[in-house]
DNA sequence: TAAAATGCATGT
DNA sequence: CATGCATTTTAC
């Protein structure tokens, strides 16, 4: 049936004496095997029949015999000899001559599978796309041009943004985190920066968070450079037409690629920038293993290429911040008055507690500010934007007095109740009991369980304006974008439709369920969805006003009223060192059972000198232990996990310990 | 899942 | 202490 395939199967010993007859200068081929067993990541020679000289080039996706059976790997390189001293196997079969693990990608995943502990074979499935075989024979798809360098346009509204865009187009690579200016502008300056390095014949990869950002840059780039010259990756695309878009990106025809998490890997031609949009949303963390964070694989890819880098947001993330305080990227963004002149004007409603923790409460009255503010709106014939937030949060526990989150002693993880119906205050980190806890800031001992926030709250609100027009987006049913003209547009955050002329009141509901999630990131991850949320109201100029209704003390809601969010990062950063939380520290999280994570921790051993071991605490039906070192540290401690786990998996012995480097949050 | 390595009972 | 057979380990 598939003649091809049986000569390739069984090319026995003649052949093999042929090939090197005839002298192919490298014999041997130096694969990867596709299997997820950690102690199989390391290459594995085998002979190249001659009738597969030509095709099994580096990059190649094969077929060998493996243990007895036929698995899938990759030709990682050829050889003139090989160091294994046993008898080499043929390759069964080249799947396809198209070279699809370029060079660079190979080098970048076995730096990602490194630094997150995780297989070469793993992070290759991330980058490189299924074949799609009839896709593969289609003729090529047209080369684009190259476009004209980019008239500066909005950039110049940046201080050093037209020398970032100068420096693109002469080719060097500038690094900077960018605090884009609020407003509908930074899908065209995304789209600026990469026509600049496109003009310099350098290649562009750009990753946003959802499909509605991929959207609004798609768009921006059509009108800057034309559909011809970029493709855009999304997920719902389709097999074909992924690996087709995939493949010309591959192949040199397109230079620019825009899309989701795996446009970060795209092997696009002399690499000159990457952009990162939005890189504080958890969209950007990987789900599969080993779990890396997008921007964390584009920071690194950037550096290993050699290309610039803009990491861009309306407010840097921690982790962006730490790039600046490190120098390895500089800060980008406009003065305080061009800032001021965009934003809308913030104001502050809510500080009474009572109503505020009270969700029901607080719907049916609605702080007199925030219902002036979306009265005027109306009238003036602009839609009204109101963010609540999504229902499910995990109650934390807090201070019942000044609302500071409860936190260990010990390891200064957040506290918590756990069991079901228990009263039993511990740390859910390392386990250990809080029962004498008392407030650092305010020595108050009184402690509450947070609200959370309700989807009906806001739907209840819609009740209180008569005769109004009340949409909502939220996941179920997303919108883009809305008309000009009164209406109230309830949304979920990330769910925010574009208004074509701004909101003229963008309120932001229960700010204090949000604040108040179990959660290392609750202040930082507020901050964003408020500044998304704000950013698409109108200029304060222009009459835009922004209701958060949150207690005015807290810092997020300091950073949101000043617009000051690099501000706000860098308190949060000094904080966390202080409290020795990531990103200060690099941190490791294993899950699964006790004594397998016992044993996973026994073979890693000896862990980096700065180690510390947290846990285990019970955590999603089975144990978390977390293991903290300082920064340096971090790959040596991904490397023992490695290590530790190829022992374990060679052993047998013991069930499955998923290991995660720098969760998103550590509870 | 095929071959090699190891374990182990058995008969001398 | 060879030998044959079963089980475990390795993996090119």
């Amino acid at each position: 049936m598939n003649p091809a395939g049986a000569a390739g199967g069984s090319p026995g010993f003649k052949d093999q004496l042929e090939g090197a007859a005839t002298g192919p200068s490298l014999p041997i081929a130096r694969v990867a095997v596709d299997s997820p067993l950690p102690h199989l990541d390391r290459p594995f020679d085998y002979a190249v029949p001659a009738t597969m000289d030509e095709a099994a080039q580096p990059g190649t996706r094969v077929r060998v015999r493996f243990a007895g059976r036929l698995v899938d790997g990759w030709v990682l390189d050829r050889l003139p000899a090989s160091d294994h001293d046993g008898r080499l196997s043929p390759l069964a079969k080249v799947v396809s001559p198209e070279p699809v693990l370029v060079p660079e990608i190979l080098g970048l995943a076995r730096a990602v599978a490194d630094r997150w502990a995780g297989t070469l074979s793993q992070v290759v499935r991330l980058a490189v796309p299924p074949r799609h075989a009839r896709v593969e024979a289609e003729p090529a798809l047209p080369t684009a041009a190259t476009p004209p360098a980019p008239a500066p346009g909005s950039w110049s509204s940046y201080l050093g943004g037209e020398r970032f865009l100068s420096a693109l187009g002469a080719g060097a690579a500038p690094r900077a985190v960018w605090r884009a200016l609020p407003g509908p502008r930074w899908p065209g300056e995304i789209a600026t920066a990469a026509q600049a390095a496109l003009a310099a014949e350098l290649g562009v990869v750009v990753v946003v968070p959802d499909a509605r950002d991929l959207l609004r840059v798609a768009a921006a780039l059509e009108e800057a450079i034309g559909a011809e010259c970029f493709v855009s990756l999304a997920a719902e695309l389709g097999p074909a037409e992924r690996y087709r878009r995939w493949l010309a990106v591959r192949r040199g025809a397109v230079r620019c690629v825009v899309g989701t998490r795996a446009a970060a890997w795209a092997p696009v031609r002399d690499l000159g920038l990457v952009v990162c949009w939005d890189d504080g949303d958890d969209l950007h963390k990987e789900p599969r293993a080993p779990y890396p964070h997008i921007r964390d694989v584009l920071v690194l890819r950037a550096h290993r290429a050699g290309a610039a880098a803009l990491i861009g947001g309306f407010g840097p993330s921690v982790e962006a911040e730490l790039l600046v305080a490190r120098r390895w990227a500089h800060a980008l963004g406009a003065d305080r008055p061009t800032v001021r002149a965009a934003a809308p004007r913030i104001e502050v409603a809510g500080d009474d507690r009572q109503q505020e923790r009270d969700a029901a409460a607080s719907s049916a009255r609605l702080p007199t500010l925030a219902w002036r503010a979306a009265r005027e709106s109306l009238a003036a014939g602009r839609p009204v934007l109101v963010q609540v937030p999504r229902t499910g949060y995990q109650p934390a526990v807090a201070c019942s007095q000044c609302r500071t989150p409860a936190r260990c002693r010990h390891c200064a993880g957040p506290l918590g109740r756990t069991g079901e119906g228990s009263c039993a205050l511990a740390c859910r980190w390392c386990g250990r009991p809080a029962a004498d806890w008392s407030c650092p800031i305010c020595s108050h001992q009184g402690l509450r369980a947070m609200t959370v926030g309700s989807r009906r709250t806001a739907e209840e609100l819609g009740r209180s304006f008569a005769g109004v027009t009340v949409r909502t987006s939220d996941r179920e049913g997303i919108l883009t974008q809305v008309a000009d003209g009164p209406a109230l547009i309830v949304a979920t955050p990330g769910a925010e439709p574009v208004a074509d002329n701004g909101y003229g009141a963008v309120l932001l509901l229960d700010g204090g369920a949000m604040l108040s999630r179990a959660d290392l990131r609750a202040g930082e991850e507020t901050l964003r969805r408020w500044l998304a949320a704000a950013a698409l109201g109108r200029p304060a100029s222009a009459g835009g006003v922004v209701i958060v209704m949150a207690d005015a003390g807290l810092a997020p809601v300091q950073a949101l009223v000043r617009w000051d969010p690099p501000g706000f990062a860098r308190r949060e950063y000094a904080e966390r060192a202080e409290l020795g939380l990531p990103p200060a520290v690099r941190m490791a999280a294993l899950d699964g059972a006790a004594p397998d994570i016992a044993a996973l921790l026994a073979a890693a051993s000896p862990l980096p000198g700065s180690a510390e071991v947290l846990g285990p605490v019970p955590h999603a039906g089975a144990d978390r232990t977390l293991v903290r070192v300082n920064r340096a540290e971090g790959t040596d401690l991904a490397a023992r996990l490695h290590a530790g786990s190829g022992v374990l998996s060679a052993r047998k012995e013991t069930g499955p310990v998923r290991v995660e480097l720098d969760p998103l949050s550590p509870v």
